[in-house]
DNA sequence: AATATTTGACCGTGA
DNA sequence: CTCACGGTCAAATAT
């Protein structure tokens, strides 16, 4: 928590202009360093974290994902290696409201209704291909 | 003010 | 019955 609000911060007050970094880093781990955008795969669907865990049996962190709308059993869950840029998705459910906008942008997918997507997606794999040769 | 995000704790299940 | 792990919710915080 870079940011994290902090305790006793006001105390001293003492000025000082300097504020403390301020990184906006989507992910966690990996400082900066700048070198790999570490990007998660954007669906087009907007999620919600709710969570997240070590996973002991697989030495891996793993973050859970909702799906913003209510009427989506949608859930999307992300485990990755602390230290490898590698990331692995899992999707669970599918959206009721249709339209991955690809958009990355918001939008809503709500918006184009039109019920598009309906197949029983019930654990998708989505391997980063990454430098992890994990087979499971 | 609302929303998103974070961390901790609690709960449920399995062994 | 107890312990452990996984998963979800809740509260607090940040923007």
């Amino acid at each position: 928590m870079a940011s994290t609000s902090q305790p006793a911060m006001a105390t001293a007050g003492s000025g000082h202009g300097d504020e403390q970094v301020q990184r906006q880093a989507t992910w966690p781990e990996e400082a900066d360093g700048g070198s790999q955008p570490l990007v998660m795969p954007e669906d087009g669907y907007q999620w919600k974290k709710y969570g997240q865990k070590f996973i002991k049996n697989i030495q891996k962190i793993r973050s859970y994902f909702r799906c913003r709308d209510r009427r989506c059993g949608a859930k999307k869950k992300v485990e990755w290696q602390p230290g490898d840029p590698s990331l692995r998705v899992v999707y669970d459910g599918a959206h009721q409201h249709g339209s991955p906008s690809s958009s990355s942008s918001h939008g809503g997918g709500g918006g184009q209704d039109g019920d598009g997507n309906r197949y029983e997606l019930s654990a998708q794999y989505f391997g980063g291909g990454a430098p992890t040769p994990q087979a499971r």
